[in-house]
DNA sequence: AGCACGCCGACT
DNA sequence: GTCGGCGTGCTC
């Protein structure tokens, strides 16, 4: 055939496949209409029909001329978006994340996505004409749901469920339809609206003509409180572009009757404006301070090497100053108008970083976390879309339209909660910022002062530029680090319940000198359990196979997995002894304690607990930050980011907790632990104090975090993990089934094992049970897939393993199982 | 994630 | 008999 037509014909795209907001397997095709055929394209949303009726807001991943075979597609409805929520990129970013994380489109999708965009429909019951005269007719259910549907108009199913106090809504609904009294109306929920203020201008001709002004004051001669309001509009109008209907009413103290009698007169004229959610910065911007000679080196060595490698692992000890050098990064970047992503842990991310790049970069940030609601994520959303310069982020950061993303930088590089267990995507933002770097043409650095083992590996081979900083900003030295060791103390009756009299003295020093103190306990609640010292029972959770944990504040008994309940045993229920012992200490029975032994002292308490209400966090830091708190008792949450000026001592009240995980990474865990909370003392001020309680002070990492030795302890660690085949030498896999009854449980694993085994044998580890073996009343088994690092089957055993759960799913009776695979679970 | 359909035990 | 709960399969 020619190539040419001699008639027009339809060029758009006619199929698109689109992806779901749902948890399924795989993207469906749609046809598109020619009336949308135009419009439509890569990346924006299309409203599709899926299953019977219900209607969602899809997301197009791919267009093409051919038809499918083997499907009919439903049209798509109408295209939502004017301009693409996402760019190719991003596709082609979740496209890998799917194939390294083992996971769906769909979950990426999830994920990624704010709230705000994933529309679906819901269903309503509206009366149909006929709806009238037939309701005498109705009894029973029939009867109920249709005399709510007279008052109400509209029924949802939920609505429904609850007039009839069941479940099963469907029959009644069916039989209702039948008889032809109600219809279904499906509409898409449009959750994101933009925020809207009225607002006041002149009509024309006085906007453009101002000197025409004067008539209108004329007209207006009679009518004092009119010419007020117009006075008022054109003082506040030299100020602002836009004016408010609420300034007018405040400063003439006029109400709306009068603005409207000025449209009718044909001055004013009214109007919505869209305004943002997010406060822009309002504070003076300040310069950043100068940089040292350390920085300066360290960023020469930094740009050095980011001529030649992607990456860049920033060692820096804690206080030696890596904000400044991101934030010279970060200018380079904005002044070349490309845009960077700061990527933190999430609880840094709410404090006092955020406000000191805000001094500087000002309304060139914008702040992506959890504690945003639907539509400020959206705003995000859209500001990142149309070029924001600067992103702080926690980890799902990652997943915002970028335009030019050309910096990415992973703060706390080692932290663990860059790696997303649960659900799906269990994806790790640090190695996938690598991902998408080197895909964008973007740079990465990793800073940290406790490297992960991977990282500083990468670093030593060369894979990552390594640039260190070994001195803290300022000349400052590294805290002191004192060992208490508790076995001696205890053995000298010295220990005052979990304190040792050295950690006890010198929290009385630094008090007396008008410093704080940081105490640091890896456990929160009153005490990990209760005991009967006869016979041996605790509490265990229902839904858990863990023992509940004392709290003493709320008076309760609580799981830390599925938050469960129950009141505090007076009695063992096994034997009917009274004596119950508290077995283990946490967070609250520190701060207990600490009001015995040293009364004088203001002491808060920083946990989980503590920090749930939205602002309680940024409270009590800026308490502590006020020295409105002298001691401050926490968990990890006191290790991550915080910086405070007049730290002088900083307390670890058991460092052996921290040894105990049943993980290959418990050292590198309990290192950087160490290391970390130990570098919130003596920030500014000379002379802070860390002291490590251990009952085992001669352990190894105890000593290397003691000698501040990283390169020892990498030394080590290494060899270690060598020898036991752990990454960085291999690459772990766990796969977890899950199941409420065991003995379906025991027999899907049974079959998943045989499947994976017929081909992976020498890599397959296990079945097991893992160290909790039920968690919210699903029982768990796991096993583990080992296999050296860069191996070629990486790729085909992953793929294998998700087969292998579909086909065990298919078996009789497997199909509540839920498997869940977790690539470098860390 | 819904929604339909089929199976099965519990009750009018 | 039939109602309602639950497991299973399918949705372009």
């Amino acid at each position: 055939l020619p190539s040419h037509s001699y008639h027009p014909t339809l060029t758009g795209h006619r199929f698109a496949t689109v992806l779901l907001p749902l948890a399924i397997q795989k993207p469906y095709t749609y046809s598109v209409p020619p009336e949308w055929q135009k419009e439509i394209s890569f990346g924006k949303r299309v409203e599709v029909q899926f299953g019977r009726n219900k209607i969602y807001a899809g997301l197009v991943i791919e267009l093409s001329e051919e038809k499918p075979e083997g499907l009919q597609p439903k049209p798509v409805l109408s295209v939502i978006d004017k301009d693409p929520i996402l760019h190719p990129a991003q596709i082609k970013f979740w496209h890998w994340i799917a194939r390294y994380y083992a996971c769906t489109m769909g979950e990426i999708m999830a994920a990624a996505l704010p709230a705000g965009l994933k529309l679906s429909s819901e269903t309503l019951i509206v009366p149909s004409p006929f709806f009238e005269d037939h309701i005498g007719l109705l009894k029973g259910k029939e009867f109920l749901v249709a005399e709510a549907l007279e008052n109400r108009e509209e029924l949802s199913l939920e609505d429904i469920q609850k007039i009839l106090g069941q479940k099963t809504v469907y029959p009644v609904i069916h039989s209702l339809l039948e008889k032809k009294l109600i219809f279904l109306k499906e509409e898409l929920k449009r959750s994101y609206k933009p925020k809207k203020v009225s607002c006041v201008r002149l009509q024309e001709p006085f906007r453009s003509q101002p000197e025409l002004l004067e008539e209108a004051f004329d007209m207006l001669s009679r009518a004092t409180r009119q010419v007020e309001a117009l006075m008022a509009f054109l003082q506040l109008e030299k100020k602002d572009k836009h004016v408010r209907k609420s300034a007018v009413y405040q400063k003439a103290q006029v109400n709306s009757s009068i603005l409207k009698a000025m449209e009718k007169k044909g001055i004013f004229e009214l109007y919505e404006l869209e305004i943002s959610r997010l406060g822009g910065y309002e504070d003076e911007l300040t310069e950043a301070p100068e940089l040292s000679e350390q920085q300066i080196r360290a960023l020469d060595e930094i740009k050095g090497c980011f001529s030649e490698k992607n990456v860049c692992l920033l060692h820096g000890v804690t206080g030696s100053g890596k904000t400044r050098i991101y934030m010279e990064l970060i200018r380079e970047c904005i002044e070349r108008g490309e845009q960077a992503l700061y990527l933190l842990p999430e609880i840094a991310l709410t404090t006092q970083l955020v406000n000191r790049l805000q001094r500087i970069f000002g309304d060139d940030i914008s702040v992506y976390h959890s504690r945003l609601n639907n539509s400020e994520r959206v705003e995000v959303w859209q500001e990142v879309a149309k070029g924001k310069p600067l992103i702080m982020g926690a980890r799902s950061g990652l997943f915002l339209p970028f335009k030019k993303l050309k910096l990415i930088i992973v703060d706390e590089e080692h932290d663990p909660s860059f790696k997303q267990y649960d659900p799906a995507p269990r994806y790790h933002a640090r190695d996938s910022a690598i991902y998408l770097a080197t895909q964008l043409g973007a740079k990465v650095l990793l800073g940290t002062a406790t490297p992960s083992l991977e990282s500083y590996y990468n670093a030593k081979h060369k894979k990552y530029g390594l640039v260190e900083m070994p001195e803290r900003f300022g000349g400052i030295d590294l805290p002191e680090m004192i060992i208490a060791d508790k076995r001696k103390e205890a053995k000298d009756r010295k220990m005052q319940s979990h304190f040792t009299s050295l950690l006890i003295e010198a929290m009385q020093e630094a008090l007396n000198k008008q410093e704080q103190v940081i105490l640091f306990q890896n456990r929160r609640g009153y005490a990990p359990s209760i005991n009967c010292n006869v016979c041996g029972w605790n509490q265990q959770c229902i839904n858990c196979d863990v023992s509940l944990t004392y709290h003493k504040h709320s008076q309760n008994m609580r799981c830390h997995y599925c938050g469960y309940q129950s009141a505090i045993p007076s009695e063992c229920p096994a034997c009917g002894n009274q004596a119950l012992h508290l077995q283990g200490f946490g967070t609250e029975k520190v701060e207990d304690e600490l009001k015995i032994y040293l009364p004088e002292a203001r002491i808060a308490r920083m946990d989980f607990d503590t920090v749930r209400g939205k602002q309680a966090y940024a409270k009590l830091i800026h308490d502590f930050e006020e020295r409105r708190i002298d001691i401050l008792v926490g968990t990890q949450m006191v290790t991550k980011g915080l910086d405070f000026d007049n730290v002088g001592i900083v307390g670890i009240l058991s460092a052996d907790h921290l040894l105990q995980f049943p993980d290959f990474r418990a050292s590198e865990r309990a290192f950087q632990l160490i290391t970390q909370v130990a570098g919130r003392a003596g920030r500014k001020n000379k002379g802070g104090k860390v002291i490590i309680q251990a009952f085992n002070p001669e352990h190894p990492v105890i000593q290397e975090a003691f000698h501040y030795n990283f390169q020892r302890f990498y030394r080590r660690e290494i060899m270690e993990r060598q020898s036991f085949h752990y990454p960085p030498f291999n690459r772990v896999i766990t796969v977890t089934l899950k199941h409420k009854k065991p003995e379906v449980l025991n027999r899907a694993m049974q079959y998943y094992h045989h499947l994976v085994t017929q081909n992976w044998k020498p890599y397959v580890i296990g079945p097991s049970l893992p160290p909790i073996p039920r968690i919210r009343t699903y029982y768990l088994l796991q096993i583990l897939i080992k296999l050296p690092a860069n191996n070629q089957l990486l790729g085909p055993v992953k793929k294998h393993l998700q087969e292998a759960a579909v086909k065990t799913r298919a078996e009789d009776g497997c199909s509540q199982l839920r498997v869940s695979i977790d690539v470098d679970p860390y």
